[in-house]
DNA sequence: ATACTATGCTTTACCGTTAAAGTCAACTAA
DNA sequence: TTAGTTGACTTTAACGGTAAAGCATAGTAT
């Protein structure tokens, strides 16, 4: 293994301190110009690359943010993840990328280790609020900047949130479905988390001010997995009479609910409508496009990594924690019924991007993600 | 901000050296009971957690592995990525994430980027072999260790690789569009990388096997994005007469090919069937669902981690490079024609797990993704 | 009693870099 | 002239940890 470049190679080799080298790279105006030049030099001879490691090390910031997720197989996380990335990447910052599994004590593991390492911030989709609060208030004390987004269980934690509005969310949803002239309409409940309760509690919301009836059988635990989605449905096709409608906490639990509903041999949405919510990839090319309740998830991470790159960057932007809102909004395709069939328009206003064109209904975001 | 706890920390409210406080921590035998009882209590008590990047400096080990893919967006990579996650993170390693958006330029900087950050390898999906070949040979020297996924062109560098056999992909969904008995069989390339190459040679090799007539203009250029898809075929549908199938290279490319084929008000697969690769997530579940050559991305990301740590753990493993296979296998769904309908049974064999079950072909991995 | 060997620590040096505080010659101001 | 200022470096210390070598003290072999 040929023996790394380093600075005091380069000093040695010039017969010149290894401070002087430190200045010329860091641009310091305490050099003369013919010194800097032959530093210069050496530096392009021997393709020097300053080694980062020793560099935190003195400079305390690594220029590195962790971002712990519950589900890397999730799209929703995934684009979030890419929005972030292309802000972080663009200011020279690094992305550690975890994932929790939704798992709480996984969670916590790789927060711990993302702290050992040091990074100077975590962007955070926590599990849930049990355990680990405790850490993430911590965290602030310990200098790491921390964001949550889409969930924002921890309500003592002080720290930046770029979430949606998920009661809006669980009225959008229902709302609509009303509006379609459905009756019997369910919900899977999402896990335990508030974010899920608020979904519901948006639910809840809409069939108050249509007035329409409601059950507590029709309301199911579910989760955020695609297979707890389906078992919600299992148990909701057992309740008679029927329902109609089901509004499914997120996409995964909405396509794992239609799985169950093909497999008794019923229709979607003739037999029975559904509506997701996080507009998941694809959704818009499903057997029966899944109409969905949408934000952009671009947006979530491009915000989330500006707000807590501007957190901890050189001025530490004194203000007051910010709580940044990425509206929702209803997007329409077959699974609810509110379209005629599958070659029918667009959900959504004007798209023309290529790929989006005629014929087939467009994913809410798909100009932000060629952009 | 709480001053941080060092070991010097521990070592001062101890009255012993700092190396004994190290020595405790990594389980040195030159330590006396009752010291080390003493220095254990007080790591315990102040929450001391080593110094990841101080640690890294002297072991020169930094126990991070640097990812770079050409699409963030692409359930592919990202499911590549997942298997990463579970054998690194098993195994106390980071992974640090990078995005290359299928551009060369922007591949360099992130592999110089996580050289600086000494990285102890780089699993890498490389955009093509143009222009960062000579970086990726200098990667050995440095002592960072490298694994080539899904794309292994520079033949030139010598590292593990983890690929499927793209040959073989081709002839996989060409014989099968033949069976099929259609008779104008189109293709859509890839990018100019071999990887894509062999896929094309796999489709000429089945033609020429099955003696298929076949057309220069029947091959046309496209890519691996949705959008190339797209385009590619909306320049098949001006080819008279007509093609009746069409070779993707990709799903992403199949999947824009089906929206332009759509568009045109033509049917998949009446009209046209098409057949793409990679198993995309959801594919089983779009309105027409995707048939496509499939191979374990879980195992192809798992069996990269593990090469990759074997060769750079405590015993690097001096044995030759190898290049792991990962073998494709044919998934019929309805696009392709070889399906009824889509409540057809499933494509593939024995699939029990209750997402799966009944009536809706099942993804190739849906197993071990649960796992 | 003398030399040898553990045992249990401490000292010193180093990883690669930056920041703060010198140093020293040449130049300027009074 | 004499002190004061620049300009262009160098020295020293530090970041938080690990490894190698050093050094008492006590115990064992002869």
């Amino acid at each position: 293994m040929a023996s790394t470049t380093t600075m005091k190679r380069i000093a040695g080799e010039l017969g010149v301190s290894i401070t002087t080298v430190s200045k010329v790279l860091n641009n310091r105006d305490d050099i003369g110009h013919a010194t800097r030049a032959r530093v210069l030099a050496k530096v392009a001879e021997l393709g020097y690359q300053p080694n980062a490691v020793a560099r935190s090390l003195t400079l305390r910031r690594t220029h590195t943010l962790g971002v712990v997720i519950p589900d890397l197989m999730h799209s929703f996380f995934v684009e979030i993840v890419a929005g972030l990335e292309t802000i972080a990447s663009a200011r020279g910052y690094g992305l550690l990328l975890c994932s929790s599994n939704e798992d709480p004590a996984k969670e916590r593991a790789e927060i711990d280790m993302l702290r050992q390492r040091q990074v100077d911030g975590i962007i955070l989709a926590s599990v849930n609020a049990s355990g680990n609060t405790d850490l993430l208030q911590r965290l602030g004390s310990l200098g790491i900047g921390l964001v949550m987004i889409d969930r924002d269980d921890h309500p003592v934690v002080k720290c930046d949130r770029v979430v949606t509005d998920d009661v809006e969310v669980g009225r959008l949803a229902t709302s609509h479905l009303i509006e379609q002239g459905r009756k019997a309409i369910a919900h899977i409940l999402g896990p335990p988390i508030v974010h899920a309760k608020r979904r519901a509690e948006g639910f809840r919301q809409a069939l108050r001010e249509h007035k329409v009836r409601s059950r507590a059988e029709w309301i199911v635990r579910g989760g955020f997995m695609e297979a707890d989605g389906y078992r919600a449905m299992k148990k909701l096709l057992a309740v008679k009479p029927r329902v109609d409608a089901v509004f499914a906490a997120n996409d995964p639990a909405a396509i794992g609910a239609m799985k169950a509903i093909w497999e008794a041999g019923l229709r979607v949405p003739e037999d029975i409508a559904i509506v997701g919510a996080g507009d998941i990839a694809l959704g818009d090319l499903l057997r029966v496009p899944l109409s969905t309740v949408s934000w952009s998830r671009d947006q979530q991470g491009k915000e989330a990594a500006r707000l807590l790159l501007d957190r901890i960057g050189p001025n530490p932007s004194p203000e007051k924690f910010q709580s940044v809102v990425i509206p929702p909004r209803l997007i329409v395709r077959l699974s609810s019924g509110g379209l005629e069939s599958t070659t029918d328009k667009h959900g959504t206003e004007g798209c023309d991007a290529p790929v989006c064109a005629g014929g087939v209904a467009c994913r809410a975001d798909c100009h932000a993600r060629r952009e």
